[in-house]
DNA sequence: ACACTTAGTTAATAGCATTTACTAACCACT
DNA sequence: AGTGGTTAGTAAATGCTATTAACTAAGTGT
């Protein structure tokens, strides 16, 4: 069971405590500062409910008091907030170009974070690499006195729904590989929750759970890097990730966009990733694979035949994003993934072209609210951290 | 609560009940025959929790007890099916075209049906229209002396997830219509749950909720007709219809699949229904509006002109196939609507696109199966009778 | 000082699934 | 025919859950 939530289809007693308490712990992530009483006439749940819950949880780490607020007459209520201080996540994103590594704590707040941009090479090196660079991380200061709910593994692939096995990593030139298994026989590393899931999935996950403001009722998750990939998330008390039957939901880097455009790798002409990706960029504006895309960009930015680039690439991407909206129809989407470094000259275009193409299918014409996310190096290892702490909340 | 399936969050004792009932409901809904004890040992439950909850469902005429098979030694287990013979459900589709109305029973056989050839006008005079046909539905032989489970509409556009309300029919012209409480008005109808969904989405619940021969996962219901929507569902007892912020999930329709391509209705330019929909067949072979279009393609197939027509707009459905395939990746497609009355000279190129462009992400080349209904007349009405199924169900 | 209001806890209660022990029904072998 | 073995299903008790109802706690306003 690798998924932070697969759905149970029947229940015992054990089920429904685990239920109430993951409905009341998500109350309070989503609104901080909420009394007894409050989450009470949120959940449906009685008082009593409510107040033996907290009891429990209060007494392992998971909520604290705060203080006291009153509101007009009546005794006032005890502010619940998640407790920042007694546990962490361990979250882990092997990428094309590195491994990043966070450990962040029931806010999403990252507690200590490793960044080593150094390409995996064979999957068992990797996880070797990976497990020495966890044990430095729980060495850091600050965390070896908190429980460790486990860890989480993004990787840049698509992961079997039924496994926790990623089933194809193209830039990585892996296939079919168990990595937690081979994680597993490294010494030194936590008990807890054990998660893989695919970086697009584990990013938005993350975004969505640790969202900064008024929670978002859906949000698809656009991850533009090599490749160009999507994750979707929604549902309040239990964000639901929906992988499909074989882990592809979101690989919109391959749909068609363009029919009879440029071959892609995959095979077919004219999919969304020979318009807007990081290879599909390098090839146009012939900078090399060890060089900075993002500096070339930058530096160049004044270049007719760059401009004309990033123009094609950033309408595409918004026209992906137009797609995405007749498809998925999330209430917010997000942007993220190394191609944002690029900036104005790429997410430019997108969002001119997001703008004005959204048809008026509902007269409401309610704009859909894009957020882009300028530096997403630590959001899908942020986003596998979030999804064990989901996890986790179900047993507790 | 206008779902079938609005997920519960938190539960008391009663959500519990309701939770395992429904559950071995679905059990025997997708393995019909199975004993208690088989049921026991798919779910999880003990033999005592399933024990009494049929009991209860065969009183109340959900179950019915079936033959004896003996596997080996031991007592032979009892069989159970749904029981046909005492419940049904009205759906009923307010389609471009006309209305069509069923009446089925809980294994999804169809009772009794009309199909009324007649656009609708305005919302109240259709609802006066459509009660008059309930009414005379529910007067047909074999139907009168059973418990009307309670009534379910398919509508020709996107409803809003928050309200049953259609919030905009571009054939119909209806703009945010409650056509549920104009229904209310009329007398005679029955009581029981009363649902509203879009005509894609009740289709693919239809046809996912009473699936014959091996249940699939998830399915994608592709509806091709005057315009062209989707419908996605999965979910082994609590199958799931996600409608998104707005109730846009699958409005592939305006998926934009050749930038700088036809003007659409929408707007924009290139969307899939420029080149795979009732009007743009129409317009492409000059067929009139009140004409017979599967008439003059069938008539009229020997034709170069109507043989390129027919063939762009395959390949545009098959297209459309593949990126919902890597967008929504389901399971199992099933295309439906009026279109598919056209035949091999759309589904052919359709099919053959769909198969010669599947690329290999994953290497396994698992051939997504296709399931073409020819004639689907009555696929959304019975779709949206399944609905109010699975509904009643949870309450019993 | 008092009534009033709201927050939160406690003890009793009802409902659910489970456990354990039982009965029911069939097979195979003697 | 009889007996032991096996599986299906039921019944009574047990333990856990959320609810109800009654309570205490802690503030405000007059």
């Amino acid at each position: 069971m690798h998924n932070a939530f697969t759905p149970h289809t029947s229940g015992d007693l054990n089920y429904l405590k685990s239920l109430n308490r993951s409905t009341i712990l998500s109350t309070v992530r989503r609104s901080p500062g909420l009394s007894r009483a409050d989450i009470a006439l949120r959940t449906g749940l009685t008082k009593a409910t409510v107040g033996s819950v907290v009891q429990a949880l209060v007494e392992r780490g998971w909520l604290r008091e705060g203080e006291l607020h009153s509101r007009g007459g009546g005794r006032p209520g005890r502010a619940l907030y998640l407790d920042g201080e007694r546990h962490y996540m361990l979250g882990a994103e092997v990428g094309v170009k590195g491994l990043r590594l966070v450990a962040c704590n029931l806010l999403g707040v990252v507690l200590a974070s490793i960044h080593q941009e150094e390409p995996p090479t064979d999957p068992a090196t990797t996880a070797k690499r990976l497990a020495a660079l966890l044990v430095q991380l729980r060495q850091a200061p600050g965390i070896a006195d908190r429980r460790c709910l486990g860890l989480g593994v993004a990787v840049p692939g698509p992961v079997s729904p039924k496994a926790p096995i990623l089933s194809l990593a193209p830039n990585l030139g892996w296939v079919d590989i168990d990595f937690l298994a081979l994680l597993r026989e490294q010494p030194d590393l936590p008990d807890g929750v054990w998660l893989l899931d695919n970086e697009a999935n584990a990013a938005a996950f993350g975004e969505f759970y640790f969202f900064e403001g008024v929670p978002p009722e859906s949000i698809a998750y656009i991850s533009a890097g090599s490749g160009i990939g999507c994750g979707v998330v929604s549902g309040e008390h239990f964000p639901l990730v929906p992988r499909g039957h074989q882990g592809l939901v979101g690989e919109i880097g391959h749909t068609v966009i363009q029919p009879g455009g440029a071959l892609c790798h995959c095979g077919n002409h004219g999919c969304a990733e020979t318009l807007v990706s990081g290879w599909a960029l390098r090839e146009a504006l012939h900078v090399d694979i060890d060089a900075s895309l993002s500096h070339a960009v930058l530096t160049r930015a004044e270049d007719g035949e760059v401009q004309a680039v990033m123009k094609r690439a950033g309408e595409a991407l918004g026209l992906l994003m137009l797609n995405l909206h007749h498809t998925l129809n999330p209430s917010m989407l997000i942007l993220g993934g190394s191609l944002m470094k690029l900036g104005e000259s790429l997410t430019g275009p997108a969002l001119a072209y997001f703008g004005t193409h959204q048809n008026d299918l509902l007269r409401q014409s309610q704009t859909v609210p894009v957020k882009v996310i300028g530096d997403s190096t630590y959001v899908a290892a942020r986003g596998a951290a979030a999804q064990v702490m989901a996890r986790a909340a179900i047993e507790v």
